[in-house]
DNA sequence: ATAATCTATTAAGCTCATCTAACAACGTTA
DNA sequence: TAACGTTGTTAGATGAGCTTAATAGATTAT
């Protein structure tokens, strides 16, 4: 019985690995628990259902219990196993909340590519082993870094940069100290709340080159970020950390 | 004029970012140029210009070029920020080629949450910043970690874990030396191409814990991984390295 | 100026995923 | 067994996003 549609969608692959969860922890899937679990109504689950059916992904005979085939339980074990890297990935490494890590990976899983899933599974790999015994010692050092989170205590992991922050004021450069026509490299977003989304939302991400194009009168300045012109306040301007 | 449609679909934020980006880098955007940087056909694009035109985020006359309003390129730039900032979070940091960077960041820009990019942004800065001076001091280590890319001549950040390897043979444990009813947390995927790619699949990335549930005749296992079971040839199960 | 060539718009039709609302099957309780 | 409540199925409709093919407008060459 040879599928008739090779390429399985996102909605299709999420109906497979609720499917995979619920017999997972209650033995069957039943319509009702799998439109429950995917918030949309059983009108929309058992066509789904005769659809992947048609696929060979699932047996299912109407009003009897759901259950995957050898080959819908690879799909559903392949997709939960990209969830669960971008949800570790997001929720254990970033500090993001479980529910956005949860929403963001059950939402990115459809589109990571192979070589993608090779090679984030390849840093986890690296954080668990390399950094020093202590397989958490990166993790804290991000998590903890008073150069990135204020109000860290401190790091403690010898590292001559926040040694040399306490020991000078503050060596650091931001955009509002270029001239026009010079330019440099984003190292840090120094602000919170609505300023942080908003200078992020320009593209002055680290990494970034941002050139200063002129200043312009009130207190502005255009920029040159990405190949695209974009003005900022000057206060916003003295949030944006540049490399040394 | 108020937009009727307040939540702006994925495909919409394509056409907004493609508009962007063409306009900056030749004066302007026709629907010739949006179809084939999309890659759909010019008959798609003209009703989705009517779309964005309706919404106000886009100046739009039949025929004439095509143009972001101020909101438009709000969205716009919010986009590419994202696009930005996961395909240098793909390629620069994972190693991931830059054709597989694009089109993965370009999927998942859309369902990247507010909280992902502000952590996935502190992530950047902290490499940025944190790691001993050299702002590429962890991606090399990363990138050349010999635990983790076996060939790499060697990583000469005087790692332990790396001497250890070299004066003992190698005292690493994998999954196929548990017994029946022990478990352990899996630290790495020691396997290349389709071996690399099943297990991974079968949910074994690293910091899952796994239990081997019993042997099976000719040579294979079957484990708990995830609160469900599957099998592996003893084989395979050598691959999958235990943490200690 | 006319024809040839590009380019853009439109209409019709498709697929996918969802909803609502009517209906059918089933199990339980009275 | 009859009625009721729960669960599942179906049909009809919606909306997004795309395609193709016909048509219309605009530009360029002859
Ligand atoms: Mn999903
Ligand atoms: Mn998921
Ligand atoms: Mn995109
Ligand atoms: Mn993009």
């Amino acid at each position: 019985m040879k599928s008739k549609n090779l390429q399985i969608s996102p909605a299709m692959e999420d109906y497979l690995e609720t499917i995979y969860l619920l017999v997972g922890e209650r033995k069957v899937a039943r319509v009702k628990d799998i439109a429950a679990a995917r918030g949309v109504k059983p009108g929309s689950v058992s066509p789904a259902m005769k659809k992947l059916a048609a696929m060979g992904l699932i047996r299912y005979e109407q009003r009897e219990f759901i259950d995957l085939t050898p080959e819908g339980e690879e799909v559903a074990r392949r997709t939960l196993a990209r969830h669960e890297l971008l949800r570790r990935f997001f929720h254990d490494v970033l500090n993001v909340s479980q529910k956005n890590a949860r929403s963001d990976a059950c939402a990115m899983e459809h589109y990571l590519s192979d070589e993608g899933v090779d090679r984030l599974t390849k840093f986890f790999e690296f954080i668990q082993r390399c950094p020093r015994g202590s397989k958490t010692e990166f993790l804290d050092r991000l998590h903890h870094c008073p150069l990135v989170n204020p109000g860290q205590p401190d790091c403690d992991h010898d590292c001559p940069e926040v040694a040399a922050m306490s020991r000078t004021p503050a060596v650091r450069r931001s955009l509002s100290d270029l001239q026009p026509g010079e330019s440099g490299t984003v190292a840090q977003v120094d602000a919170a709340g609505q300023v942080r989304r908003r200078l992020i939302d320009r593209g002055l991400i680290p990494q970034t080159t941002v050139e200063v194009v002129r200043n312009l009168p009130r207190g502005s300045v255009r920029i040159l970020v990405n190949g695209q012109e974009t003005s900022l306040t000057t206060q916003e301007a003295t949030h944006v950390v540049l490399a040394p």
